[in-house]
DNA sequence: TTGCTTATCGTTACTTTATAACATATGCAA
DNA sequence: TTGCATATGTTATAAAGTAACGATAAGCAA
């Protein structure tokens, strides 16, 4: 998978690296990779835009699967909660992880026009926050650090 | 108004404040602070806690306006446009804020046991965000940060 | 094999959050 | 006084998310 979903790549080949590297983590990890719950990341994973639950959902029964919004939410939640996914709090939306098995922690870059999202090493921002938060007393459980602006394809110099 | 919404402090000289310091903006930049502004202004400013449009709403109910959705959302509109108040993506709420006035880059620490949050200067890490996005050709408009976690009231140490 | 337990998914109904679209009122400038 | 901009009222609906219960299947101990 490509540093980030602004870049042209081959997709088709960043799709299958990161499905393959979901299967290895679930294998190692004992997560069971139902049908259903694959499908929902292949849907995500066709393009590095973010897409609603609800449009997971409309993919699902264009597959011929007759899907009711919690089917589309308790696959998002398990790719969520494993990694494999991210939830775009501004968005209310979802997309697939860019580096699915690695723990990390992302922040997103979203761009206003097209909705192409891209996912950023975190880590300095979020070790900052730590500082700030244990000085006040407060354990952090969980950051989310999202920018949203213009990518290169929509930006002034495009 | 305190530091931050955690700090022990005397909530009624904060609210005056904070409602005092948002006039006073309002005035030098011909910003019109209507009865209906500023009255969802002060509901908000009631506690350091995040408040969902509904419940501003049913607080205007109270007070007898037959408020509609879009009223309150046309108010929370104004406040957050003009920095007044701050909406927490995670929680699709919205919180006064506790630098009314100053131009700044909050981040935000949310108890998700009592949904108290405190606002925290986030200059350094949306400078690294911009930094970091800016090598890839993205141009930032806004940045949000969240953290979710335990506030010293709720803590592990309460 | 039987029966117990747990995980996953199906289904219905509903809640919460948010906005589109159009009507009304108020103030101010030409 | 006409016309325009701003703010609010009102109706209806869209979009996002969840509670609750049932069905099915998979694993496993006795």
């Amino acid at each position: 998978m490509s540093v980030n979903g602004f870049d042209p790549h081959d997709h088709d080949r960043c799709r299958q690296k990161a499905l393959a590297a979901v299967e290895n983590t679930c294998v190692q990890k004992g997560l069971s990779l139902t049908p259903l719950r694959r499908r929902v990341l292949e849907i995500l994973l066709t393009r590095h835009t973010a897409m609603g639950a609800y449009d997971v959902l409309e993919q699902l029964r264009v597959d011929g699967l007759g899907a009711q919004p919690p089917t589309a939410y308790r696959a998002l939640d398990f790719l969520v909660s494993n990694e494999f996914a991210h939830r775009i709090e501004r968005l209310n939306a979802f997309v697939a992880c860019t580096h699915p098995g690695e723990h990390h922690a992302p922040c997103f870059l979203i761009c206003r026009t097209c909705d192409a999202v891209a996912e950023l090493p975190g880590r300095r921002a979020i070790d900052a926050l730590n500082g700030a938060a244990s000085d006040l007393g407060f354990c952090v459980d969980h950051v989310s650090i999202e920018a949203e602006g213009l990518c290169p394809a929509c930006g002034p110099a495009a």
